[in-house]
DNA sequence: ACAAAACTTGAGGCAGCCCTCGATTTCGTA
DNA sequence: TACGAAATCGAGGGCTGCCTCAAGTTTTGT
């Protein structure tokens, strides 16, 4: 597809995506500190190979990250899409959440979000800008309450993203409960006076 | 004070002395993973000595972090000192989290809990069984929603030290802001129903 | 002042993970 | 088929942190 590449002889290519697949499983299943001897053993390949294709972990990551990501834009597009947009803000943060409890490197990456590879930090940052936009429809709707940004998005997120790793094992789906709790503080009208504008960054 | 021990010659004593203060100070710092070779030379001490002291890290930790954990129970006591339970739930939570954002140690230790050393888990099962008269005299006073348990505490911890150690660098007190924000779910007069029951454990 | 007991020391072995590079194999083409 | 370029392989060197133990030092009681 793109230009600028050469393209790789075939058994190149074979091995370039025997490592992508193994690389999205183990982050998936591991998180993101997986040692990528593990990666190379998974996709059936030396380690010298898989260092042939990707110098460098980030550049792995830069590889197989972004295609998990772009399964967010599908969950922020039906929030948008929602007649209600309280329902929709909901629905963004519980699909969010579901897509995290299923892959550990996700996860991981969402809390670290943006100290990543400049491909990763890229998409998150996208994510973001999409994210707002719900955000500030279930504000203008008066449902949502009328003093949360967006930096406490990203508060939310590291907060359930730990719930979320710390229940994986033994109650997955503990997270929803904790999250039902939170979502009652952001009502409207459950809103109380807060301390401090919204976080740094 | 203890009988079982033999008393220790003083130059060793003075050395044990000295290892519990770098300890703290490091476990504080760096948190619980801290390299034992660092706390030793904080110390100035070979790690030789560290080992003959404390033959695993857990024995250190076991050594260290019920001193620290101590410091809750005066938040507790103050917290059913106070005549209004709401405030006095809110205090304690205020309490225990400024405490944590002082000491990653401490953060880290709250956060893996229990799967550790038993002096570790031991003192924080204590804590959380006063943890639980507070949590009952907010409820008993119509304040706190009644379908919070204490296995939901364990919960918002995870949720806040992860804040906590998020925002420690950049936004120290960030977590102040979404405690208040969760506080406002916590609250009676929000709740609304919530999905499953307590989760696991 | 001395010897035995108590304690300290730090080099060194082990393990896991990172990354490199020369030897070897495979592929595509003429 | 045979050749050169492309790609693979994996042993090995480096690093960090864990932990041990034989040799050396300090304290203590007499």
């Amino acid at each position: 597809m793109a230009a600028g590449t050469k393209p790789l002889r075939s058994d190149a290519a074979r091995n370039r995506d025997k490592l992508l697949v193994a690389a999205t499983q183990l982050f998936a299943e591991r998180g993101l500190d997986v040692p990528l001897e593990h990666v190379a053993r998974r996709a059936g390949v030396s380690i010298g190979t898989l260092y042939n294709h990707f110098p460098t972990r980030e550049a792995l990551l830069g590889a197989v990250m972004p295609q998990r990501l772009a399964v967010l834009e599908q969950i922020t597009a039906t929030a948008l899409a929602d007649p209600d947009p309280w329902a929709g803000f909901v629905g963004f943060l519980e699909g969010l959440f579901a897509l995290q409890s299923e892959d550990l490197g996700l996860n991981e990456a969402l809390t670290q979000g943006f100290s990543l590879a400049s491909d990763v930090s890229q998409a998150c940052h996208q994510g973001f800008v999409d994210a707002q936009r719900i955000i500030e429809r279930a504000k203008a709707a008066g449902r949502l309450r009328a003093d949360f940004g967006s930096q406490d998005l990203i508060t939310l997120i590291w907060a359930m993203s730990q719930v979320i790793r710390e229940s994986m094992g033994t109650a997955p789906g503990a997270w929803r409960r904790c999250l039902a709790f939170f979502l009652d503080g952001l009502r409207a009208e459950a809103a109380h006076p807060v301390p401090g504008e919204a976080a740094a960054r």
